[in-house]
DNA sequence: CAATATTGGAAAGTGATACTCTCCAAAAGT
DNA sequence: ACTTTTGGAGAGTATCACTTTCCAATATTG
């Protein structure tokens, strides 16, 4: 297919699909004369994933370049890849206090989890915990602990529904669903923050009315 | 305390203490003469409280502008705070497919959650499993319910470890913990995907000598 | 075969965001 | 008297993610 198609079928502008190219974001099409160039359903695909990348998942496109890296390198072991791609998203500035950082540790030891040492994630854990303290809120252990199996629970869920086909596929899947799960986790977490601040601070009859008539 | 004093506790720059001003962010100091005004406490922590929301919990500041906007309207109760907080978060231009938002009012009946039928939550919740299934990834019931319970447990903790003390405390609280406690959340969320694609996709001698080295 | 449309490629322009800098005259400190 | 700081306002800057404009070389269409 031409330029023309592939951006009416991905309903992204003929220009910005140049500029991703520019950018090496999608592959090159197929050279066909000096002003013609022929793309294939691997195009439609790519870009389909930039977009959900930057558009629900957030995602810079220096980020999704980096994550599409990863993606692309045969090479690497799926568990490899999930680390790649992991260390992709995070922010290379990270700081953290020490007692932060031995606290994560704590708390991976605690939970046995097989977590690389010098993994990026702990330091952003221990950062998102700085953060805490310098608003002047402390996390609580019990807290902590009740995010901690929470997420233990999700992951879990999430790495045994990726499909064990191959390895292209797996991989894509991967970065959606740590990509793109985030939100649906993040929103999910909202609807039930409002369902447990309604029953502690107790609902008006208007508002009752609400939430009966939307079940 | 005079601009430079509150920039020096704060390690936010004087020009950017001014753009807040500006911006209508930050309230104007009592005004000392002609050229100078006196800043308190109560700017330090509202300033901590906007770097907060904008280095960690990634909020532009139109978000927080509104955020804030819901922190100081003194006559709402709590969980209307935590409603309006809620909308302040979210993109105003979302949309989602029919199918989606039956999907999300359905999970939602199901765990019987008090949330307003109106909620811009749920459309959130909808668009994001639109974006999933237009990259051609399906989020399985099961899948989505692991989320939900996971959702719950944490919306129970972080609700039910909220002060109960006087209102600007725990209306700051909450605007804490709901804008902060994602980053927590999925950075531990990752954390344990690396454990669990560890486990699945089993490990090399050498990447368990560094699990365990960081134990 | 002529008129029109499309393409690849590159450069320049745009709009939003979040600052950051420069000035200034009025005060405050020394 | 002299240096420093302040409030206030406007202009400037950097980054990001496009979007527009241009071109000459084809393709397609009538």
């Amino acid at each position: 297919m031409w330029i023309a198609e592939l951006s009416q079928r991905t309903e992204v502008p003929v220009a910005t699909i140049k500029y991703y190219l520019r950018e090496g974001l999608l592959e090159p099409g197929e050279s066909v004369g000096a002003t013609r160039s022929r793309y294939d359903e691997s195009h439609i695909r790519r870009l389909r994933l930039i977009r959900a990348l930057v558009e629900s998942g957030g995602l810079s496109l220096a980020r999704v370049r980096s994550v599409l890296a990863e993606v692309d390198e045969e090479s690497h072991e799926l568990h490899e890849v999930l680390g790649a791609v992991h260390g992709a998203l995070i922010p290379n500035d990270l700081t953290a206090t020490d007692e932060s950082r031995r606290r994560v540790d704590a708390l991976v030891a605690q939970y046995g989890w097989l977590v690389y040492s010098e993994s990026q994630d702990r330091v952003l854990l221990a950062a998102s915990l700085d953060a805490l303290e310098k608003v002047g809120y402390h996390l609580d252990d019990d807290l902590l602990e009740a995010y901690a199996s929470a997420a233990a629970q999700v992951a879990d869920a999430e790495v045994s529904h990726l499909p064990s086909g191959d390895r292209q596929q797996t991989v894509e899947d991967t970065v959606v669903v740590t990509a793109l799960g985030g939100p649906v986790l993040l929103a999910l977490r909202r609807l039930a923050q409002q369902d447990a601040s309604a029953r502690r601070y107790g609902i008006s009859p208007t508002t009752a009315a609400c939430a009966v008539q939307a079940e």
